[in-house]
RNA sequence: GGGGUGUUAGCUCAGUUGGUUAGAGCGCCGGCCUGUCACGUCGGAGGUCGCGAGUUCAAGUCUCGUACAUCCCGCCA
C-alpha cells in the first residue's frame, strides 16, 4: 500500500499550473479525462485534477502502439496518468480561454488507472442539471471546478477563522452532540439511549448552554466550529444540520463582543480577498423595522419604507383610512424605474403582497411621461395627494406600492416586495457586499398562538438595566443586549450579553411562562452554575454556511455544503434516512405505530 | 400544515384543439479524419411521458388522487 501511495503521489505536476516556463519538463499528470479529441491520426486529451485543465497531445510516432490505443479509447471521467514533455504550442494553437492555453504535454506514456462508466450529466462549470441529479451523484457535483471553488472557500474561511481566533486568545473546545431536549425553540432531533430505556438524547441546536458552562468553568474565551440540528422545515438558507463559528468571551461587554468579531472578520475577508471596512454600521432594531421592514435589511440599496399612516388617516380611500385609524399602519415603498410597467405586471405584484400576509396591495405608477395611473387616486383629495407625493418625494418613472395592515403583516409585505422589486430592477450590485449590526433587540414578543410571552433572541440574553424593573409589568417594552450581524440581507450571525445573575435568569424564565419546578428542573445546572460564580459573559455565533455562500456569490447554502439535504430532510446519494430492524428498535424499548 | 412551479431519452428541454410510429440539442455507440480545444463529419442505438385511478372511440395532453423536487408562508428561542 504504502508503494501505491507513493507511485501516485510522485506526479511531478498539475494540471492546473503548468504555464510556458514549464517549456521542456519531463512530467507525469494524474487526473481525470474531460474531453477526447480524436482526430484519427493525433488525440487530445483534456486531463482534469484539482488544480484545473492541461490538454495532453497523443501522437503515435511518441507513444507505443498499445498507448494509442489506450488513448483512442479514453472516456469521460476516467482516470489517467499521463507521462510527457511540456512544450510551447505553436502559436496559432495557443489557446487564450485556457489558463494553461500557452503549453500542452507530449504523451510518451498513458497508463489508465480507473475506467469510467459514462457520467450522467458532465463535469464542467454552468451545468443546468436538476439539484436531485446532482447530489444523487455528489461526488461527479463536487469534481466540477465551481464546486471546488466553494469547498476550497468554505476551507480559507474555516482556517482563517480558526487563525484569526486562536491569535486572540480563544480555545477552541468540543462540547457534546449528545445532549438535552431543550423546552424551546425548535424542534429537537431526538436520539434513544439504550442503556435508559424511555429517555432520549437531543442533538445541540446550538452549544448555547454548553459554552455558557464553559465560562463558569473558567475558559474565559472560547470557540468552535459547531455542527447544530434543527429538526424544522427546510429553506434554500436553511439545513437540518448545519455549521456554526461559535464564540463565547467572560468580562465583556456588547463593544467588546462587537469589535472582536469586526476584526475576526476583516481578518476572514482578507483571507478571501476582500476588504471589510470597520467598524460597521449598527443600526437599532426599530429603526430596521420601521425602515427595511425586518430585522436583516439588505442595505446594498435603498428603497426605504414610507410610513404614510398619517396622511392617510381622513382619507375617502376606506381600505386605508379604517386601517389607520383601527391602530394598523399604511406604508409605502417607492420602486423608482418600474413606474412604466404594465398594469397587468403590477398587479402580479399583488400575488407577493398576498404570499405574505396582505388582503391586497394599491399602488400608483408615475410614468415617465407625466401620467398619474392609479385604481386609488379617486379616493384622494388633492391636498391628501399632494401630501402623499411630497412625503415619498415621487418623480415620473416611479411605482409606489402600499401596504396597509397590522404594523407585522404591512412590513412583512412591504420588506418582501421591496426584495423583489430590487430583483427586478437591477439594484442589487453584483459582488457587493453589505455588513452591519442590528443592535437593541427587545427581548421579549408576544406569541398568538400560544397566547404567551417568547424570547425575541433567547432567554438567556441579559435585559437592558434600565428596564429590569419592566420584566413583569411590561415584558414587550424591554430591551436587551442582543445583536444581529447582517450580511447582504442574511442573519449572518447573532449573540448577546448573557445573563449572568441567577435570578434574573429566573425572572426572565418565568416571564416566558415556566413554573419555578420546570425551571430547575429543565435549567437548574444553569442557575447553579450562574449562582457559583459565574462571571458576567457574552458571545455570538455566525452561521457559517450562509457567510461562505454569501462570499461565493450563491443563493443557495447547499451549493458550499458538501453532502447537503433536500428539502425532505433526506439524502439522494446514500439514501438517508432510512429503516432501522426490528432488534434495533427494541434494543432502545421503542416501537413504531 | 398551507400556496406556487415542475416531473417526457443518460442530461437539458419542445410536444399545437385530446387523434398516425412522441421529437430536438448535448451525451452515448460505430465509421472516417494529424492541430483540435463545446473539434468536424457520416451512420446508429436509446422512451413504463413520475406513479395510480377516472373521463373518452382515443390521454404525454383533460379530471381526481399521490410521490418526489424546488421556491415561499407558517415554523426556525
Amino acid at each position: 500500500m504504502a508503494d501505491l501511495i507513493n507511485e501516485y503521489s510522485m506526479h511531478t505536476a498539475t494540471c492546473g499550473q503548468l504555464c510556458a516556463a514549464d517549456d521542456g519538463r519531463e512530467v507525469t499528470l494524474t487526473g481525470w479525462a474531460w474531453h477526447n479529441r480524436d482526430h484519427g491520426g493525433l488525440i487530445f486529451i483534456d486531463l482534469r485534477d484539482r488544480h484545473g485543465y492541461t490538454q495532453v497531445v497523443v501522437d503515435p510516432d511518441c507513444v507505443s502502439a498499445d498507448d494509442f490505443a489506450k488513448a483512442e479509447h479514453v472516456g469521460r471521467e476516467d482516470v489517467l496518468k499521463v507521462s510527457g514533455c511540456v512544450r510551447l504550442r505553436a502559436e496559432d494553437a495557443v489557446n487564450p480561454d485556457m489558463a494553461t492555453g500557452q503549453i500542452e504535454v507530449l504523451a510518451s506514456s498513458i497508463q489508465v488507472l480507473n475506467k469510467s462508466v459514462t457520467p450522467p450529466f458532465a463535469i464542467e462549470d454552468g451545468i443546468e442539471t436538476d439539484e436531485t441529479t446532482r447530489m444523487k451523484w455528489r461526488y461527479l457535483d463536487l469534481r466540477r471546478p465551481e464546486m471546488h471553488a466553494n469547498i476550497k472557500l468554505r476551507h480559507t474561511v474555516m482556517q482563517a477563522m480558526r487563525r484569526a481566533l486562536d491569535e486572540r486568545g480563544f480555545l477552541e473546545v468540543e462540547t457534546p452532540i449528545l445532549a438535552n431536549s431543550t423546552p424551546e425553540g425548535a424542534r429537537d432531533y431526538i436520539v434513544p439511549s439504550r442503556p435508559n430505556p424511555g429517555k432520549f438524547y437531543a442533538l445541540p441546536q446550538s452549544p448555547q448552554q454548553f459554552k455558557q458552562m464553559l465560562m463558569a468553568g473558567g475558559i474565559e474565551r472560547y470557540f468552535q466550529i459547531a455542527r447544530c440540528f434543527r429538526d424544522e422545515d427546510l429553506r434554500a438558507d436553511r439545513q437540518p444540520e448545519f455549521t456554526q463559528v461559535d464564540i463565547e468571551m467572560s468580562f465583556v461587554t456588547e463593544d467588546d463582543v462587537i469589535t472582536m468579531m469586526e476584526d475576526v472578520l476583516h481578518e476572514v475577508f482578507s483571507a478571501v480577498g476582500l476588504d471589510l471596512t470597520v467598524p460597521l454600521r449598527r443600526m437599532p432594531y426599530t429603526e430596521a423595522m420601521a425602515s427595511y421592514g425586518c430585522d436583516r435589511p439588505d442595505v446594498r440599496f435603498g428603497m426605504l419604507l414610507h410610513d404614510i399612516t398619517d396622511i392617510v388617516r381622513d382619507t375617502g380611500f376606506k381600505v386605508f383610512a379604517s386601517v389607520a385609524q383601527s391602530g394598523g399602519v399604511v406604508k409605502a415603498i417607492n420602486a423608482k424605474g418600474a413606474g412604466d410597467w404594465s398594469r397587468g405586471d403590477v398587479e402580479k405584484l399583488a400575488s407577493i403582497a398576498e404570499a405574505n400576509g396582505a388582503k391586497g396591495m394599491a399602488w400608483v405608477a408615475f410614468t415617465t411621461g407625466g401620467e398619474e395611473k392609479s385604481p386609488i387616486k379617486k379616493f384622494f383629495t388633492d391636498d391628501e395627494w399632494a401630501a402623499l407625493k411630497a412625503e415619498i418625494e415621487v418623480e415620473p418613472g416611479d411605482l409606489l406600492l402600499f401596504a396597509a395592515d397590522e404594523p407585522a403583516v404591512a412590513n412583512a409585505v412591504l420588506s418582501a416586495l421591496r426584495l423583489h422589486m430590487a430583483d427586478a430592477l437591477g439594484l442589487i450590485p453584483e459582488g457587493e457586499h453589505a455588513l452591519l449590526w442590528v443592535v437593541d433587540f427587545p427581548m421579549f414578543k408576544y406569541d398568538e398562538d400560544e397566547k404567551k410571552y417568547a424570547a425575541e433572541h433567547h432567554p438567556f440574553s441579559k435585559v437592558a438595566d434600565e428596564d429590569l424593573g419592566l420584566m413583569e409589568t411590561d415584558p414587550l417594552s424591554c430591551g436587551s443586549y442582543a445583536y444581529d450581524i447582517v450580511m447582504d440581507g442574511y442573519e449572518v450571525g447573532g449573540g448577546s450579553i448573557r445573563i449572568h445573575d441567577p435570578e434574573e435568569q429566573r425572572r426572565v424564565l418565568r416571564v416566558l411562562g415556566l413554573s419555578d419546578e420546570d425551571i430547575d428542573d429543565k435549567f437548574g445546572h444553569l442557575i447553579q452554575a450562574l449562582s457559583l460564580g459565574t462571571p458576567p459573559h457574552g458571545g455570538i455565533a455566525l452561521g457559517l454556511d450562509r457567510l461562505v455562500m454569501l462570499l461565493a456569490g450563491k443563493d443557495s447554502i447547499r451549493d458550499v455544503i458538501a453532502f447537503p439535504k433536500t428539502s425532505s430532510a433526506a439524502d439522494p446519494m446514500t439514501g438517508a434516512p432510512s429503516e432501522v430492524t426490528a432488534r434495533q428498535l427494541k434494543e432502545v424499548d421503542l416501537r413504531l405505530m
